[in-house]
RNA sequence: GCCCUCAUCGUCUAUCGGUUAGGACAGGAGAUUCUCAAUCUUCAAAGCGGGGUUCGAUUCCCCGUGGGGGCACCA
């Protein structure tokens, strides 16, 4: 059999989706999984809502995903990258004309009202159309049968004429599509089940320019999570941007993992899989037929697992650019083992990038925001100013070279004052950072160094 | 309104006629522990309804119901 040639074919009038990045994602896996093309062409023929940055977005989306494209538009300059360009519907014009030429001499398309429309075969009649207020004009033929690789057979009648260019002389989507799947050559669609309606009219047009169909597969579209509400995602609902995970930092290798379990399993209870395997394993008959909720929850849970796993110099990269992008120059300003020891920290607790700011402030500054609950809760109960002063005196003379020292020290401090080490902890925790939550108070306290926990002990005391 | 399509825990899903209906996220409880997470153990949680077919249906068929999509000189 020849070689698997699939595409994916946004076009940039708006914001990049989890639910286009998921079709491209299958069309990506299936194209690595049979070794064949994929191919990246935009459809821009609506001159009216196109825009370069959206076109932009396409580009970084697909990158930051890591699905490359072996045929397509060169995204950091002009040119393309294959050899059934252009790969810009904006650029194909002249094609457009010539497929146009060759219906209107085969006598299947014919012009009215200003429009180019495409002539179905068949026996014409008149009818007057309830809902939409008009008499139009039916066509019998036989119904047109598409055999779906996800959905089986799909019978529907396509029984009226269609535009295929219009009055001011554009070719409209139905047309340029499938002109473009037949000179790109084609040979598998799979997009989303939006389409599956407008399949029919597609598969004459490829029986009217004398082609053969393509293969079929109709994945199932993403739906709102439960919290945004019934219906298709679009792009105006929160989280459905591709572009807010990607500023937020989370790992593209999550995201893709997630994403491609959407609709899809590998025939066992894995779930969190290198790519490598989705590759090996994803096929077409794998796919779900029905449509799935989004579950941002799950997202982030798939984001926690592939955090805890970064090898500690990339979270760390990963850290210092988000600080960067963040403007937390404090953070940036210190000393590189300081940072990473932060990080080390940091690496098991959090779930997601963009909770680093917030979990390392008493790090940067002595200047830190104080949970005023927590600090209420931390100084409410027991002795707190006995407890500081103790501390303070066992710190002063401290091994501070690891967290089994220090813990070895409060621990001491605990057994002879005949209290526990959570006595030490509460108050030392609101005091050195502010907070209730954090990594151990033995390692804030190692990272920090004795003269930042001293001055910040004191100063807590004093405050009481 | 017409056409297409889908239907298992709250959510994502496994099961390809015979299972105590499994896993994951979220939720509850517990363990661990210096807090919070993580981790481990554990609990609760599902076959939309009605007809068939069959010795036997979650699984196959039909009818409802419900969800989703499409019906443009948008893509």
């Amino acid at each position: 059999m020849s070689q698997v040639r699939v595409r994916f074919a946004p076009s940039p009038t708006g914001f990049f989706h989890i639910g286009s990045a998921r079709t491209a994602l299958f069309n990506w896996l299936y194209a690595r999984h049979t070794g064949g093309v994929f191919i990246l062409r935009i459809e821009d023929t609506d001159k009216e809502r196109n825009s370069d940055e959206f076109l932009r977005l396409i580009y970084d989306s697909m990158r930051w995903l890591g699905l490359d494209w072996d045929e397509g538009p060169n995204p950091d300059g002009p040119g393309d990258r294959g050899a059934f360009g252009p790969y810009r519907q904006s650029q194909r014009a002249d094609i457009y004309q010539a497929h146009l030429k060759k219906l209107l001499e085969a006598g299947r398309a014919y012009e009215k009202d200003g429009a180019i429309w495409f002539k179905l075969l068949g026996e014409r009649y008149e009818v007057f159309d309830e809902h939409r207020k008009k008499t139009v004009t039916k066509v019998k033929s036989p119904p047109v049968v598409i055999d779906d690789q996800i959905r089986g057979k799909v019978e529907r009648m396509e029984d009226e004429d269609f535009v295929i260019f219009r009055s001011d002389g554009n070719p409209v989507f139905h047309f340029v599509n499938v002109v473009d799947d037949i000179t790109m050559k084609v040979t598998h669609i799979i997009r989303g089940e939006d389409h599956l309606s407008n399949t029919s009219k597609h598969v004459r047009l490829y029986e009217g320019l004398g082609a053969k169909c393509p293969v079929f597969a109709h994945i199932p579209l993403i739906l709102k999570s439960p919290e945004m509400g019934q219906g298709k995602m679009s792009k105006r609902d929160k989280g459905a941007l591709i572009e807010e995970y990607q500023q937020r930092d989370f790992l593209p290798s999550a995201l893709v993992n997630y994403l491609a379990l959407l609709g899809w399993n590998g025939g066992d209870d894995r779930e969190k899989m290198p790519l490598a395997e989705i590759v090996k394993l994803f096929d077409l008959p794998g796919v779900n037929q029905s449509n799935a909720k989004f579950d941002v929850k799950k997202l982030a849970h798939m984001n926690m697992a592939y955090l805890l796993e970064l090898p500690a110099d990339k979270f760390e990269q990963l850290a210092r650019d988000y600080l960067a992008k963040q403007k937390v120059t404090a953070a940036l300003a210190t000393e590189a083992a300081y940072f990473r020891d932060v990080m080390q920290l940091s690496q098991p607790k959090i779930k997601a990038i963009d909770e680093l700011p917030a979990y390392t402030a008493y790090f940067w500054s002595d200047d830190y925001p104080v949970d005023d609950k927590a600090r209420a809760k931390a100084v409410g109960k027991g002795d707190p100013k006995s407890r500081l002063g103790e501390l303070i005196a066992a710190m002063t003379t401290a091994d501070f070279s690891s967290d089994g020292a220090i813990e070895e020290t409060i621990k001491h401090l605990a057994t002879a004052q005949t209290l526990g080490f959570g006595d030490y902890q509460a108050v030392a925790r609101i005091a050195v950072t502010g907070t209730n939550t954090g990594p151990s108070i033995t390692s804030i306290f190692r990272v920090l160094g004795r003269e930042r926990t001293l001055a910040r002990l004191k100063r807590f005391l004093a405050s009481l």
